[in-house]
RNA sequence: CGCGGGGUGGAGAAGUGGUAUCUCGUCGGGCUCAUAACCCGAAGAUCGGGGGUUCGAAUCCCCCCCCCGCAACCA
């Protein structure tokens, strides 16, 4: 079973901004781990990833930093790349979704799922702006409202009165992009049959063993049931639909989650040619004509779930039918493989908070490098990862992880191993002569290791593995105190001896157990033996020493040994708290609750995000209806059914009415009690998730998203105009 | 009654019917080969709360509370 080939993803990122640790933590990190480990084991395995490119995202982003999508993409896979690399995460492959293979392998892909009737088609009618060349979503639209005359109503509503509208009801539409009038065209999409492939995916699902968060999302999916989903998408950025499948292909891209998993096989492709043999992406990807399965394992974060258990699933069966339907003698193709496990991770949580890049909670990774390898960065990841649960990363945790379990325990170990070799037995490994019951039981709890810790491994329990793996070296230290060779040196000279060749035996273990999590440690300790010959886990292989080995003796008596050092380096104090203070300053400038008044606030770093550009030009009858009125804030209390809302009773005066306003995110309840604010007092009233709102509480938003309150000396109920 | 995951000594975790385990931290002791490291011992948990099933519940059932994600909402 373990012969299977084995291709391993993690989650393409976004080329649209930097790593961070939780990125790291999700997919990358415990995908690292695992196939370091099966390498060593002599796996036949590659791990694919690369920058997923595409997308609507990624193209409004050019046009309004008035550049080109790829400009921003080429930008970000390099940095994305580089920072993979330093934290030394050793994918086989990592290619990008604009490479002209991946054009290739989704279209091939989308035209023969499509030439067997794989998909439907759906029209609709939707706005066009003509001058940007493409389709608008509702709210890409603006124009004046038809109820209430409001003029930066959007698509689907109006902000001002709250009506439900449609685009074509707005007066003076224009698009938010261009600013030309949007036009009606049809437009017809391609549909993946979700709704009809559900039983398939049903069964297929239920025979599977995966992690409880994992199944318990793809079950409620299923239980509410599927519904199609567009598969192409009217966008000028992505991969083309292809030319010559039935219907109207100009302006279409496909889907960024239909191809973005596509890139997982596309990737292969790139890997295997770059190996000199184009066809040996199969290996990995389709049954083989004598029956064997490869495995597919997806690294994923919680948030993938059902784009990897369900969607792209689903998109590998319309293909394997699409394949047998073709019945092509010539090209019989054979069929993919479904995912055979897809271990999901939650997320990470930084300092006891969500992270949020755009509020600067974040650690990145250039900058985490640039303070500390990445050793101690793998190791305090990946005792702390959030396998079952969401998990927090602190620098305090990260300091004592380090220190009290790399350095103290393993670190020391290795050190007073070598260091006594060194000044007592000549720096070479002694004979054992006689082993006591101590020695056995040392090197019996060596020779178990590799396969309790690899089943660990194989079982992607990578918290646990790590921490059997340190076991080890604990182990270690609890033997020299046994065995006191500083005592017997003096009162039995080959009882020292058979301890140090025993320590120095379970050193050349670490040297390979070490090797998935602390590679750049594992290389240190193997200089410091001496140990020479072990297979890497940077790919695949079989030569020389490998995880098995690791259980028995690796030294020869009278193997010289190298220089001992220091094997890891403490974390000092000023170290973690520069990045606390980096980590403080960033979220002061950044943070909408920090309490900062706007004068001492105009010193900090202004965001590059440019200003919204000025909406048309009105006339003063369009403003005249706006009843504006100071209020005085007297309740303030979140809403009892919506996460996002806050219910106001505000004091105008003549009356106290309640207000919501969908704040609760942004700012805190006890901080607008007692504020007077600007109501506009006319509005229409409207009821949401069970309570009524009574008119509408100005805020100022400013460019990175941060509202602030408008706020008066005004009496309550003076008229604002 | 939206859907899913989780709540175990100060912190982080393991534990799906039979004396509550491990790591860090704290306190006490020991050792000196070692990175003020290591080893031993102790204190500390009525397993989110309440009911129930059982000879026996962290574990199974019911109700409730809290945290995270998804959905909804953001006048």
């Amino acid at each position: 079973m373990p012969d299977r080939p084995l291709l391993v993803t993690s989650a393409l990122p976004y080329a649209n901004g930097p790593l961070h640790l939780g990125h790291l933590a999700g997919a990358y990190l415990p995908a690292d781990l695992y196939v370091r480990q099966q390498r060593l084991a002599g796996r036949d395995v590659v791990w694919v990833c690369g920058s997923d490119e595409h997308g609507a995202a990624i193209a409004i982003r050019a046009r309004q930093e008035e550049t080109s999508p790829q400009a921003i993409v080429d930008r970000y896979h390099a940095e994305l790349k580089e920072a993979f690399a330093g934290f030394g995460i050793a994918f086989d492959v990592y290619g990008r979704t604009t490479s002209q293979t991946h054009r290739e392998t989704s279209q091939s892909l989308f035209r023969s799922i499509e030439a067997a009737g794989g998909f439907v088609r759906q029209t609709s009618t939707q706005l066009y702006d003509p001058e940007a060349g493409l389709f608008l979503a509702d709210r890409f639209v603006v124009g004046t409202c038809p109820v209430c005359g409001y003029d930066k109503a959007y698509g689907d509503q109006c902000e001002n009165c709250g009506s439900t509208l449609a685009p074509d009801d707005l007066i003076e539409p224009s698009s938010t992009l261009s600013g030309a009038r949007p036009e009606r065209r049809e437009t017809t999409h391609w549909f993946l049959p979700l709704g009809e492939m559900q039983p398939q995916l049903a069964e297929w699902i239920g025979t599977k063993e995966w992690k409880p968060n994992v199944l318990g999302q793809v079950r409620s999916w299923l239980d509410g049931g599927l519904s199609d989903r567009a598969m192409t998408r009217d966008l000028d950025w992505g991969v083309p639909v292809p030319p010559g499948v039935d219907g109207e292909t100009d302006g279409k891209v496909l889907y960024v989650w239909f191809d973005a998993p596509i890139g997982y096989v596309s990737m292969t492709k790139e890997w295997a040619e770059a190996e000199g043999d184009a066809e040996r992406w199969r290996r990995y990807w389709q049954v083989h004509p004598d029956g064997t399965e490869p495995e597919l394992v997806h690294f994923i974060g919680k948030d993938n779930i059902v784009f990897h258990c369900l969607v792209f699933p689903a998109t590998l069966m319309a293909a394997n039918r699409a394949a047998d339907a073709a019945g092509n003698a010539a090209q019989p193709d054979r069929p993919f493989v479904l995912p055979s496990n897809v271990p999901a991770n939650e997320f990470l949580n930084l300092e006891g908070r969500k992270l949020s890049t755009s509020r600067g909670w974040a650690v990145w990774a250039d900058e985490a490098l640039a303070a500390f390898d990445a050793d101690p960065l793998r190791y305090a990841l990946a005792v702390g990862l959030p396998e079952t649960k969401d998990a927090d990363f602190t620098w305090a945790d990260f300091q004592n992880r380090v220190n009290s379990e790399l350095a103290d325990v393993v670190g020391n170990f290795c050190n007073r191993a070598l260091t006594f070799a060194e000044r007592f037995c000549d720096n070479a490994v002694p004979e054992l002569v006689g082993p006591s019951d101590a020695d056995r039981q040392m090197l019996a709890a060596l020779a178990a290791a590799p396969a309790e810790i690899g089943r660990a491994y194989q079982d992607v329990r990578l918290r646990d593995a790590v921490a059997q793996t340190v076991q080890i070296a604990r182990l270690g230290n609890q033997y020299l105190q046994e065995t006191e060779p500083w005592k017997t040196r003096k009162t039995d000279e080959q009882a020292m001896r058979n301890t140090i060749a025993v320590a120095l035996q379970v050193c050349a273990g670490l040297g390979i157990l070490l090797e998935p999590v602390v590679p750049g440690v594992a290389g240190r300790l193997r200089e410091m033996l001496n140990l020479e010959g072990v297979r890497s886990s940077e790919r695949a292989g079989t030569d020389g020493l490998g995880w098995d080995d690791a259980g028995r003796p690796l030294l020869e008596p009278g193997h010289a040994l190298g220089t001992p050092g220091i094997l890891v380096e403490k974390v000092e104090d000023e170290a973690v708290e520069a990045q606390r203070e980096l980590l403080r300053t960033r979220a002061a400038n950044a943070s909408p609750e920090s309490p900062t008044t706007t004068a001492s606030g105009a010193e900090a770093a202004e965001p590059e995000t440019p200003y919204a550009p000025l909406a048309d030009e009105i006339v003063f009858d369009q403003f005249a209806p706006l009843d504006m009125r100071v209020g005085r804030i007297v309740a303030a209390e979140p809403h009892p059914n919506a996460d996002k809302l806050l219910r106001f009773d505000v004091d105008l005066g003549f009356e106290t009415r309640q207000v919501l306003s969908g704040v609760r995110e942004h700012l805190a309840p006890e901080d607008l009690l007692g504020q007077r604010v600007v109501v506009v007092a006319n509005l229409k009233p409207r009821t949401i998730r069970g309570l009524e709102s009574n008119g509408m509480i100005l805020f100022a938003e400013d460019r990175d998203g941060r509202l602030l309150l408008v706020t008066t000396d005004g009496e309550p109920g003076a008229i604002v105009k």
